[in-house]
This record gives structure tokens, sequence and C-alpha cells, in this order.
DNA sequence: CAGCAGGGGGCGG
DNA sequence: CGCCCCCTGCTGC
């Protein structure tokens, strides 16, 4: 500092940081790991999510793979995003009556400053490092702000570094729309539930790494305000990963080409799948895919089918021990005796799924109590919900392609009777006009 | 027009 | 409660 020594500071530092972290998530530059909860997917950055959460640091530790999948079941996928806003923005708007639920999720999570203690920045940990190194110029921590920030919701507003940083306000997650059980966005949300990718794992790369021991650390053991019944949570927690077998050169193109279903970008889609975008070859026995779909689906639908089939669970959680965390899914494939699905199967190809099962965040989902008193389903793979369990199990095939009902004249099959007998009358109709 | 998917009503065990 | 049937709305060709 002698002589001639000059201090450099930028002034903005942390809100341009900020800012521009939101914006390469908006845009899903340099995402390397992908976040699916309650059927959406978040490209979101492994950096950031290390940053905020130890949780997801051990995860990522134990993970090699280059662009892992992370599923996470019964976190409220609004919480999820609201995870994500304050993660990256250190910030976010929540309301009072979800407030308790955000916590939650963020204990399970891990999240500094909301679940867990927000260490000082000096420690040793490279994650806490990474930031502080540069915490000179702003006074505040590096780390998210201590919880009460919500409270207050709109006090990130002007926080600290003059710049009100417009763009980085919380966006409002393109995919918030409160009601998630609403019949009218049904036709909008199944399609990025894949309707009709198929593809999926099973003999892929099913035999996972699967490292689960990223349970123990996460056990319960926040500090932080205490919730009232917190679960068996997260010991439990499992974690599955399917090592791709294919190059990982392909894996980045095509994850940043088939991230979004529709869920965060739905739109932005630049690069049309390079590399080889999930072999998605799907060979079903009726190819009743009129309408195959890049391999955009392959995600989803791997995730999807991985969940589903009653055998791929059990392929996938090293057959066994189901978590609590699953226990919504085991409901319904379990009432389904019948319903033996033998998905269509390919390896998905390209991505590392994690399938972290995360115990039940208090509330659980939303939507439930408000639909219906009495008895509602919920599907295990969307936020969709019935009250009629016989339409749950027809809803639950969009997820698992069983189309137990085939055309005695054709090669197509139907999810459900009353299709298949309109079906026919075509093959009728048609019989008739020739 | 055909396919898909969700919802509701009726009926029987 | 579960099954069956039918209707309806939406979407894509």
């Amino acid at each position: 500092m002698a002589d001639g020594m000059l201090s450099l500071s930028w002034n903005n530092h942390r809100a341009t940081f900020c800012h521009i972290l939101a914006t390469l998530r908006e845009k899903e530059r340099y995402t390397d790991v992908t976040v699916a909860c309650e059927g959406k997917f978040y490209p979101v950055h492994k950096l950031v999510l290390s940053t905020c959460s130890e949780y997801f640091e051990k995860i990522f530790e134990n993970t090699p793979c280059k662009h892992p999948v992370i599923v996470l079941k019964d976190v409220n996928r609004c919480d999820l995003e609201a995870l994500f806003c304050y993660m990256y923005e250190g910030a976010v708007s929540v309301a009072q009556s979800n407030l308790g639920r955000l916590i939650k999720a963020a204990e399970v999570l891990r999240i500094k400053g909301l679940a867990v203690p927000d260490e000082p920045p000096i420690s040793d940990r490279r994650t806490a490092s990474s930031h502080h190194h540069h915490s000179s110029d702003d006074r505040s921590s590096p780390h998210p702000k201590r919880r009460r920030r919500e409270e207050n919701s709109h006090s990130h507003q002007g926080r600290s570094q003059s710049s009100p940083s417009p763009p980085s306000s919380p966006r409002p997650s393109p995919l918030h729309d409160g009601g998630d059980s609403h019949p009218a966005q049904r036709s909008r949300s199944d399609s990025q539930w894949g309707d009709h990718g198929a593809t999926d794992r099973e003999d892929g790369g099913m035999d996972g790494v699967a490292d689960d021991r990223l349970g123990d650390h996460s056990t319960t053991s926040h500090s932080a305000p205490t919730p009232p019944q917190v679960e068996v949570m997260v010991d439990e927690t499992l974690v599955k990963e399917e090592m791709i077998d294919q190059g990982d050169t392909g894996q980045e193109d095509m994850m940043d080409s088939g991230m979004d279903y529709g869920s965060v970008g739905s739109d932005s889609r630049l690069e049309g799948s390079a590399g080889g975008g999930g072999e998605e070859d799907h060979m079903l026995p009726g190819k009743y895919e009129p309408k195959a779909n890049p391999s955009q689906q392959a995600i989803p639908e791997a995730v999807v089918e991985a969940l589903a089939g009653p055998s791929g669970m059990q392929t996938w959680l090293g057959g066994g021990e189901m978590p609590s965390g699953f226990s919504g899914l085991e409901g319904y494939t379990g009432s389904e005796g019948g319903q033996d699905l033998h998905p269509p199967s390919q390896a998905p190809a390209a991505h590392q799924l994690v399938v972290s099962g995360v115990g039940r965040v208090a509330g659980a989902r939303e939507g439930a109590p408000a639909t219906t008193p009495g008895k509602t389903h919920h599907c295990p793979f969307c936020p969709y919900t019935t009250r009629k369990k016989t339409h749950m199990t027809s809803h639950i095939r969009v997820h698992t392609k069983e189309k137990p009902f085939p055309c005695p004249h054709c090669p197509l099959r139907f999810t459900q009777k009353g299709n298949l007998r309109t079906h026919i009358t075509t093959h009728l109709r048609k019989s008739l006009l020739l």
C-alpha cells in the first residue's frame, strides 16, 4: 500500500454481480445443474447453489457429472423459485402466509441465511471464500442477508448499493401462476411434462453411482428456526445418479438446448439441440407417437419415467427403501396394481440424474387443501389434482405413457377407453366411405 | 377431423 | 369406492 498504490474499488460491484448472475440464470447461460421440482426444470449454477447451501455443495461434490439433474421431491415449486431468487439476488419477497413453508423448504435445502446460520465469510470454506475475497468493498456480508429480510418483503428494493438494479428485481418466475391445479393450464403444463417425448432410461445408464451419503449431513441438524414438525426429512434423501455413458461433450449442448421444457425460458430456444441431443429413438411397440418430440423431452421424460415406473423406481432407488419423499408416488403406483407400465425406454443420455427426496415440507403441496377438503389426489409428477382417484390413474398415464387400450384395427393405443372408442369409429367411418 | 386429456354422472359391489 | 361411460375443451394436422 505504500507509494503509488491505488485502491480501486468497484462501487456497484455487488449489485452488478447480482444482476449479472440473475441475468445469466435468466438466459440459462453457463448453467451447469438442473433442479427439477414438481415437474419444472430450473437450470441454475452450481456455483450459486453451493455457495448458498452446503447441501447442494455436498451434492455436487458427490456427483462428478458435468450437468447433474437434481430432482427435489416435496419442495414446493413456488418455494423453490423463491429460494432461487433469494440465492441469486440475496432477497426475495414472500407472502407472509408462505413464509413458514418457505423457511421449511430452506431448511430442507439448508439454505444459508434462511435455515442455516449464515456463517461468517471468514471461514475457510472455499465456497465462502470465493466470494468473500472481494467483500472489501461491500460492507455487507457477501452472503445472503439474514432471514428477517423476508418479513419486510420490500426491503430489498433499496438494498444498499445505490443502483436499484431493476432487472434483478425478483422476477416473478414465469411459472408462478399460483393455482397449479387449474384445469385451464393443464394442456399447457402437460406439454412440458413431455406428453410424447418417449425416451427414457432403463437400459441406458441405470447403473447409477448411487451415493446417498448426502443424507447424513443434512439430517435436520439445522440450528435455525426450528420448525414445528419437521418430519424425518432429509435423512431419507437419496441420491441416485445416472451416469451417462455418452461423452460429456454433447451433454452440454443438449442441456442448454433442451433445458427449458417450458419451465424457465419457455421459448428462448436458440441452438437447436446440437450434439447428440439425447438419442431418443424410442421404439415403442406400437409406435404411437405421431408427434415425436425432439430431444427436448429427453430429460423430463427421463425424470418422469424414473419416478414413474414401479420397476423403474426400484431400479432407481437401488431396489428398495422407498423414502417417504416418494410416498405420494407410491400411493398411486401401488394402488394401481394393474398398471404394469413397460415404459418405452431408452437412455435419456447425457445427464446425471440426482433424485433427492427430501422430507415433506409441512404444508406439502400448496394447492391441496384449497381444492377439496376431503380427498384430493395429487399427481406425483405434476401439480395436477383431482378428487376422483380414477381420474388420477388415468391422468398418470400421461406421464407413464401407458396406453392400455389398443386399437384392434391399427397400432394405435389410447389412454382412455372412450378415446379408443371414438377412434374406432373413425375406422368404421373410413370403411364406410370406402 | 382426430387425438388427447380432464371432468362428471351413474351404477354396482 | 371403483368402474364405466359419456361429454367437453383444446390442439394439431
